[in-house]
RNA sequence: GGCUCUGUAGCUCAGGGGUUAGAGCGCCGCUCUCAUGAGGCGGAAGUCGAGGGUUCGAAUCCCUCCAGAGCCA
């Protein structure tokens, strides 16, 4: 393909707890990414997985009597389930525990030392297990974790670090050469205030427990469950064929990733001599009716609950027309939103549209005409730069605004009435390249319009003239809620 | 405590010195019948968070305050 490349990558799920609909939000976006970029002719590269080492995980497994293998097992299987029920099709999911990414992360720890960045110290401080990090007592003024609210661990170990120190400099031109490495704006800002504070050497080992990665420079150690997870993006480029692939396009991260993705990562990889990504995203958090998402929650935010409820077209499209990603926000998934946009714009608009058209279309077949009014060739444009800036609300009110038109316009024609073959002609025209463009975000519905007519959901067809159309009602796309 | 962002119709948001402030949803009314009681047309609804200032003119710029969010300490 001669369209060039596109490697997007998720944030890698920490094994804890099964997957909810907050996870889902990002892997929604990044499987659309993928899909619109393939339609665009790119060869597409996509990445998910789980992260799956660390004290934490270690903890948890014992508290259920497994071993940490066969608990990371049973839980990472769950989040490809969950996947898999939302239609997100990932090319490769990655597993920190598999053996290639051992070997990769053991290659890039070796070649960051080449360039004298590793050295052994002596980590002293209060630590949280839930958070995998150190705390000063100035954070934690009464020796609890200020995120879980649990009393901290007094720890010492031997440990080595990384010179963060030394990549100062290099991160602020980073930020001001490529503005868009660090998006949205606001964390941008936010980074770069923080950088320029200074920056401390981070350890990257760990001693009080084994379920992680071997250090290669000193058996008694594994690697810092952060250090070994972020690797994963270049580990999975390694295999034969996919190298090409680096340096990622997106990668796509809830803004509790900040820090670790636009600082340490970019360090990480100028060190070992390594090609930076091109942007980091970091997203906002749902809530889920108004509540914040906790475990607390539930069955009520499990994948297979919603997807039974409303299908995986509708809660594809209701996180992304509803929140706006590009801005970074937070954004509340409402089931009363969400059954308010399936039942006015999937059911009554688009599937509406596509089933009276097609009905009549069965009844007085199509004749080949000029399209005047539902031209959609502006249309591609304009979803092309929403999509470029993470804006899929936006692409998404500008493709509905064709669906309005065309309704506007089978009303004020009448076909029913006057059985113009042209009317329906430019009507069933709007419906398929209305179909090609959605094809990314809800892909079920939009291979059902496909298969019906007969027509290809490519870029290619895009704007062309309709041939070999099949005269066929269509089934309902939508049923309302 | 410091820095940043947000506050516009019941809800979600757009606009960002200049004619009567916009959209979608919701609500109310009318109407078509090809279609999932869907579609179409029309309507009501806002002192643009509060107060002050700059200006011929402020939702828009500045200051203070209030409320919410984020980052840092």
């Amino acid at each position: 393909m001669a369209k060039g490349k596109f490697y997007v990558t998720t944030a890698i799920d920490y094994v804890n707890a099964e997957p909810h609909i907050g996870h889902a939000y990002q892997k929604i976006a990044a499987d659309v990414l993928a899909r619109w970029h393939r339609l665009l002719g790119k060869d597409v590269y996509f990445l998910t997985g789980t992260d799956e080492h660390g004290k934490k995980v270690q903890r948890a497994a014992e508290a259920q009597g497994k071993t940490p293998k066969e608990f990371v097992d049973e839980i990472s299987e769950k989040f490809k389930e969950a996947w898999e029920m939302l239609n997100i099709k990932p090319d490769r999911f990655i597993r920190t525990t598999d053996p290639d990414h051992e070997k990769v992360v053991k290659e890039f720890i070796l070649k960051c030392n080449e360039n004298g960045d590793i050295y052994k110290g002596k980590y002293e401080g209060l630590y949280c297990v839930d958070c995998e990090a150190y705390y000063t007592e100035k954070d934690a003024p009464n020796l609890e974790c200020p995120v879980h609210k649990r009393p901290l661990e007094k720890l010492s170990e031997e440990s080595y670090f990384f010179r963060l120190s030394k990549y100062r400099d290099f991160l602020l031109e980073l930020y001001e050469k490529h503005p868009e490495f660090v998006l949205p704006e606001k964390r941008r800002n936010e980074v770069i205030k923080r950088v320029q504070e200074g920056l401390k050497d981070f350890s990257i080992t760990r001693t009080s427990f084994d379920w992680g990665i071997e250090f290669p420079l000193d058996k008694s150690h594994v690697v810092y469950v952060w250090f070994d997870a972020l690797i994963n993006y270049y580990t999975a480029t390694r295999a034969n064929g996919l190298e090409k692939f680096w340096p990622a396009d997106a990668h796509l991260l809830g803004k509790d990733n900040t820090w670790f993705h636009c600082v340490y990562w970019p360090a990480m990889l100028k060190s070992a001599g390594i090609e930076l990504p091109k942007t980091v995203f970091n997203h906002g958090f749902l809530s889920f009716n108004g509540q914040k998402i906790s475990k607390s929650l539930g069955n009520a935010i499990s994948i297979k609950t919603l997807v039974e409820k409303y299908g995986a077209d509708s809660i594809r499209y209701f996180v992304l027309r509803q929140i706006p990603f590009a801005s970074g926000d937070d954004g509340d998934f409402s089931e009363k939103a969400l059954v308010e946009r399936h039942n006015n714009e999937l059911a009554d608009k688009l599937g509406n549209l596509v089933l009276r058209v097609s009905a009549l279309v069965e009844k007085y077949g199509i004749e080949k005409t000029e399209v005047k009014e539902l031209n959609t060739s502006q249309m591609l444009q304009k979803v092309s730069q929403h999509m470029e800036r993470f804006e899929f609300d936006k692409a998404l009110a500008d493709i509905f605004f064709i669906v309005d038109l065309a309704n506007e316009f089978v009303q004020k024609e009448k076909p029913w009435e006057t059985q113009s073959k042209e009317v329906l002609y430019e009507a069933l025209h709007a419906i398929r390249d209305v179909a090609i463009l959605l094809s990314p975000f809800i892909p079920e519905a939009c291979e059902k319009i496909a298969r019906n007519f007969n027509f290809t959901l490519s870029l290619e067809e895009f704007g062309k003239p309709l041939a070999n159309i099949s005269r066929k009602k269509s089934e309902v796309l939508f049923r309302k809620i």
